[in-house]
DNA sequence: AATGAACTTGACTGAATGGTCAGGCCTGCT
DNA sequence: AGCAGGCCTGACCATTCAGTCAAGTTCATT
């Protein structure tokens, strides 16, 4: 941000250049995310953000390349939902914090999830690492803090990854699988169910885990 | 079957081309699991059947009518999943089985699993009429099962969609992203993590709707 | 054994697509 | 104004891949 600011002030140049890019990178996040990589062309994504093919490879090496960034750059909002996931809360407040917070990102990056669950599907092929590591050490963290709470008396005894992987899941089908949901609903949810939906899915997770939520 | 047999009895030909169309089917099924539509070769499929290229195309006249076939095929056992779902029984007794039910199919059924994913998460181009007709039909009519139930007492007032996608998600999350589960596991899931895992899934599930489910 | 239909397959083709490049253009600095 | 470096792009190339085809082979039937 100060490094696009500075560039800002002594000329377009460099501005522009992020903009270019960040242009390219939402094309192709919605492009590798409704054809997936192998059905993804470089055309496609070049006529979404209308500029030439060309243009693509002056700023993006190879399809291979452009498709990491797109793929790193989910990373990045993944993990800043992951950080509202707070150990110091109680379990009720942490998890239906961390619930909600995911709901709205499934709702605001319906694409970059699908090239996140993608990506995970086909094996991980490019983001292996990220899961050996940073996944990994998140999630371990996270089971411990789950398994204090556990001791403390504060939830039921429920294996922590079980639990962990249902949130994922069912937060993430609301973005990954809009398509059925759309399908099934007539069009999209409106504000007033996506609030159902996710007060829904808190309730019954945290009742599910012994904790008596609101209503 | 009694197809299969008649033609046995007469001879190996008509046995011997649904044999050759069942390997075909399951080596395209991984493949475009593990590829997706765009990224799956026909050379890819023919190799892991171990046949030449040109004698798919034998059998089946495209790339797309075998796509087809390979989705078409995976429908049909989701919709034996489906019918575990029995609307006599009390909503533990039925939720259970259900959520067994697609848990097994999730283990058993990794890549046909995450083909329908895929497929859905494209907007389903191929299978959108069965997402409108039969999907639909089928989801109206646990809807108004679960609403029953509801108004009779028998569980807490909770919308039937939400309760259903999360059931859905849940259970295929653990095929279509078995791939981070086994990292984060460091390898597959014993017979006892799936059992332990499909127990806190029910668990979690029937006691967030209000039902004091075992233990 | 003869026959013809069903099956098999190596070699080929046309289209699509990722990637390249040379030359032109614009921008900001001196 | 003039210049240098970054930026843009139409045309082109090499590869990959779905799909074809014609020439074989196998097999059930008679």
């Amino acid at each position: 941000m100060a490094k696009a600011e500075h560039a800002e002030r002594q000329g377009n140049r460099a501005g522009a250049r992020e903009e270019t890019e960040r242009a390219i990178l939402d094309a192709a996040e919605r492009v590798f995310a409704e054809a997936g990589f192998g059905g993804a062309t470089m055309q496609a994504i070049a006529d979404l953000c209308a500029l030439p093919k060309a243009n693509l490879h002056y700023y993006f090496a190879s399809k291979k390349q452009l498709y990491r960034r797109v793929v790193e750059r989910i990373f990045l909002v993944w993990l800043e939902a992951a950080d509202s996931f707070e150990s110091s809360a109680t379990p009720e407040v942490a998890l239906r914090r961390y619930i909600t917070r995911k709901m709205d990102l499934s709702r605001a990056h319906r694409y970059g999830s699908k090239v996140w669950a993608n990506e995970v599907m086909h094996g991980a092929p490019i983001i292996q690492d990220f899961l050996e590591s940073t996944l990994r050490e998140w999630t371990e963290s996270r089971v411990r803090v789950i398994r204090r709470w556990i001791a403390a008396g504060e939830m039921r005894e429920v294996d922590p990854r079980w639990l962990l992987y249902m949130i994922w899941a069912t937060t993430q089908h609301y973005a990954d699988f809009a398509h059925q949901i759309e399908t099934l609903n007539d069009g999209p949810l409106s504000d007033a169910q996506w609030d159902a939906a996710t007060e829904t899915v808190c309730g019954i997770i945290l009742r599910g885990i012994g904790i008596g939520a609101g209503r």
